[in-house]
DNA sequence: CTGAATGCAAAAGCTTTGCACTAGG
DNA sequence: CCTAGTGCAAAGCTTTTGCATTCAG
């Protein structure tokens, strides 16, 4: 069952040129890049459409975006190793004990002409508020017997 | 040997009390947030020394920032499974060929309160462009004759 | 036709910075 | 003393949004 209905998308110039412009590159390019990109071959396309579209076409799963968990730059006094999840609803962040995990760094090393110093993870989940807000609307959004 | 000599820094009460408060709490605020708390007990400080000393504490390795790699969103045309390197110098990011990495979600989700949902993971390191500009600037202050 | 998408510009975060003053060592 | 650090306010950057207009289906 699909809870939230995608209003239904056009595919229009400014779109497929986006989309056209990130393949063609292997770059990662940030928003205002793509903006630069694209405006050689729509010169009047405006910065707000292409972020629109990114976001978009990363609903779609055309795009990935890369902000490695995003939002506002969180600080941690506890300086002992250890990982962390953060909520994709708040942002919140919490500790998870401590885990030993196996990150092939070599490997890595190996496939780039990157000098690779290490590496961030940190695990992605919903937190307790958010899940009950989450279950307060889909209870409110089911009618009346409808089961999923 | 010191490539670059930290300025010696001076305990402030401004700097204690940010410490102080972050490590009385677990709930990795954001420098609003810990703004917030110490401004109850020293209501003149400013968001601006908030921020200036996390910075500070973060490059002594008192404190952990986190930002999931940070820096500006990019964007990724290539959809299939693969990891990134990001530099650290200027935020570049580069492909990686597919390595096959275990992540222990499972232990992860028994370690919390959150519903883990997946992770987020990237490699850190040094661009080529940034190596050779770490390496002329080394040059330049490396006065005759002096090895590291 | 209808409303999703656009261009433009303004606004909204979050973070950094310039400057004159304060205070740590 | 000397200069790192502070408070305040302004600026900076990236991203989002409001609105009238355009255009895809």
């Amino acid at each position: 069952m699909q809870l939230l209905d995608t209003p239904k998308s056009r595919t229009t110039k400014q779109r497929g040129l986006i989309l056209e412009e990130l393949r063609r590159v292997d770059t990662h390019p940030t928003a205002d890049e793509i903006f630069g990109l694209v405006r050689r071959k729509m010169p009047r396309i405006s910065l707000g459409t292409v972020y629109r579209n990114l976001e978009v076409l990363a609903e779609q799963g055309l795009v990935l975006r890369l902000d490695g968990g995003g939002g506002q730059r969180r600080f941690d006094a506890r300086t002992e190793d250890h990982y962390h999840v953060r909520c994709l609803g708040c942002g919140r962040v919490a500790d998870l004990p401590s885990l030993s995990i196996e990150i092939p760094e070599r490997e890595a090393a190996a496939g780039t002409d990157f000098q690779v110093v290490g590496f961030g993870l940190e695990f992605l989940g919903i937190c307790p508020e958010c899940q009950a807000a989450a279950a307060a609307l889909a209870a409110d959004d089911t009618p009346e017997g409808v089961k999923e």
